[in-house]
DNA sequence: TGTACATCAGTGAACGCGCGTTCACTGATGTAC
DNA sequence: TGTACATCAGTGAACGCGCGTTCACTGATGTAC
């Protein structure tokens, strides 16, 4: 509790600063702990330097917290991949970069990564970007773009870029993830594993 | 806890029988749970038709008891891969038959494979079977082998044949991992998903 | 064959703890007159 | 400029719950005589 600087009550009109700041902790607890069930509103509060009721003029409950927090670490993730693409000059190239982000993202946030994509105490969660379906949907969209970009057109084009799409990104979670939770395995980098694969599957 | 049938209290000598129904509530749990955070030491016992303290005399705690079960279903997931080789004639058909049989345990038991692979919070478990290393270390090298002998032999063979088995085993994690946690997506059929894995990668 | 006794499988009650959440409140801030 | 008052950001204490684990015990089972 008292490790954080002795908090300043916000003025009045201003008690939304402090949605900020425990969206922010929770944010940081959560990189931590790689989970949500192991980060509880006590520890929020107390990251955020208030006391756990106050959270609940904020938010309903634990679960819509935790909601908002996750679908701002997807839009993250979707700009973290869109940013990827920056600077490519061939299509082939935007693939490359957005994978590399994918590898990229969950090598310096697993805890995030992990709450993203392995987690299954939470529901679908409204991501403010786009596809009204599933948040990790959007991602694999914009994916499907790229590699349908890098297939030559013909019969089945459609079909097979789909097929390459769903191996590709099995091929990232699964490294990705397995690095996460097996990190004492010796494993190749990133970038010459992404390499790799490309060549094969594209 | 009386939904279960009225227990007859073991013979004297005899208690140790109650260890192996302990191990099989525990495995039942864990595959309903997919998380050992989420089973508790009263499910458990109310399970196997027991009170909770009745477990201690057998298990010195609940790590323990999960270490136990953990193992058991690291060797059931290597017996599982094992058999997939069965009747394969070329070494190809027997990589084929261990992947297939590696995605096939993941489906029919997705509880399992998670608390196997998904798992941070409990340390390495000692595997009955091999490999004094990890426990995943065993089914890698395997894989490894399987691997290496579809190969042709050349310069630079064991180097191809490791960075083949990452990128063959990350995809077979990440496609069983993701099945797993967006049941909703429209997965391709495994058997499809894998026959055009290994026509790409081997 | 019968009885006293030691063994041991399992029970019932309780422990201390951390959890999410609620409730009545306090006291600084801004506003009205 | 000064005072009474309403507002609202946040607090302190407590709730009921489920958890892993411990402790003193009970009572059926087998053994010795």
């Amino acid at each position: 509790m008292p490790a954080e600087a002795k908090r300043r009550r916000n003025r009045r009109g201003e008690g939304d600063l402090l949605r900020r700041q425990i969206l922010e902790a929770t944010t940081v607890l959560l990189a931590e702990a790689g989970d949500a069930n192991a980060v509880s509103m006590r520890d929020i509060a107390a990251a955020a330097g208030v006391t756990p009721p106050a959270i609940y003029r904020l938010f309903a409950d634990k679960e819509a917290l935790l909601r908002a927090v996750i679908a701002e670490r997807f839009d993250a993730f979707d700009l973290h991949l869109e940013q990827g693409e920056a600077g490519a000059t061939t299509v082939r190239e935007q693939l490359e970069g957005r994978c590399r982000a994918y590898l990229d993202y969950a090598a310096t946030h697993p805890g995030h990564y992990r709450v993203l994509f392995s987690a299954t105490h939470l529901g679908p969660v409204e991501v403010g970007a786009s596809d009204g379906g599933h948040p990790g949907a959007a991602s694999f969209n914009r994916l499907l773009t790229a590699v349908a970009a890098c297939v030559p057109a013909g019969r089945g084009k459609a079909q097979r870029a789909f097929t390459i799409t769903v191996e590709l990104w099995s091929a990232l979670h699964g490294f990705a993830d397995l690095r996460i939770t097996k990190p004492e395995f010796p494993w190749p980098a990133s970038s010459v594993f992404l390499a790799d694969m490309l060549e094969r599957l594209v």
